[in-house]
DNA sequence: TTACTCCTGATACAGATTATCAGTAGCAAA
DNA sequence: TTTGCTACTGATAATCTGTATCAGGAGTAA
């Protein structure tokens, strides 16, 4: 659990830059967002910002998506699961026991990305990848 | 569009080799799997068989999958879409405008996999990955 | 054929998200 | 500081991608 401010800062700037406003239930997602630890689904956030809106929830969460402070990303099953984007691109290590999200330097990726441009047919304009793992915690236990 | 019947032949043999009943609502969808051009959704496919009930066709969808002999595989907004596996495991390359998908030897993968085992907490497990494309027929047109 | 199951279709349900829409509240200008 | 525009909100319905249920039907082995 982060409590330092400093997440809920960062995306209240966010909205800022981007031309948003900065409304109270807003202002309430992003603090409660500043207190999820690890990945959390779009229903954690609902529950844990009682009176606002579900809608206003997945809105807000849009939002940040967009803007890239916030990401999403995919379960072994396909359910989807929101992280903060600590750094600008990266991806994502997912623990298929506990949930748990880590993130790695894409230098690898970034290559194999590259080393592709030769083979695949027309421009590469994006990509998604998760790497599922039984992390450490987990499979001592 | 494929009408070799090959593809039609493989499913069904997958179905046979699986141990599950040759039914006639499975030829039937085996067969329009068959006449799909490139990736297709699930509504795609329940409405080229008409008279064939939606629960089975997600249920046989969901038999090939396991089975290995189609992908799951999901467009930028998470949208899930099918297609052939032609060799074992691969990925994928999806266009973002015409939806055609394409595969890549995904030895520069493996080797990527490799060297993320280094670097990440844990035994990884598993991995998703598509990449995607603007095609050459899309952006030339 | 028989008999045993697996399989089917219709339908209801589920989970995650988006659309709608009338009312509310930011925020900039006066 | 009031006004006024319009983005934003919450409630709710709808959508999309499936899955559960269940009575009846069809494969398949004997």
């Amino acid at each position: 659990m982060t409590t330092s401010g400093q997440v809920r800062h960062d995306l209240i700037a966010t909205l800022e830059d981007s031309g948003f406003r900065l409304t109270a239930p807003r202002r309430r997602v992003a603090d409660s967002i500043d207190g999820q630890a690890d990945a959390f689904t779009a229903e954690d956030l609902c529950d844990s910002v009682p009176g606002v809106g579900r809608a206003t929830v997945y809105r807000t969460i849009k939002l940040f998506v967009e803007a890239g402070a916030l990401c999403k990303l995919a379960m072994p099953d396909g359910a989807p699961k929101y992280s903060l984007s600590k750094i600008g691109h990266h991806h994502h290590t997912v623990c298929v026991r506990c949930g748990k999200v880590g993130d790695f330097r894409d230098s690898t990726v970034e290559r194999m990305l590259r080393s592709l441009v030769k083979e695949v047919d027309g421009q590469i304009v994006g990509h998604r990848m998760e790497v599922y793992v039984d992390c450490s915690d987990c499979s001592t236990s």
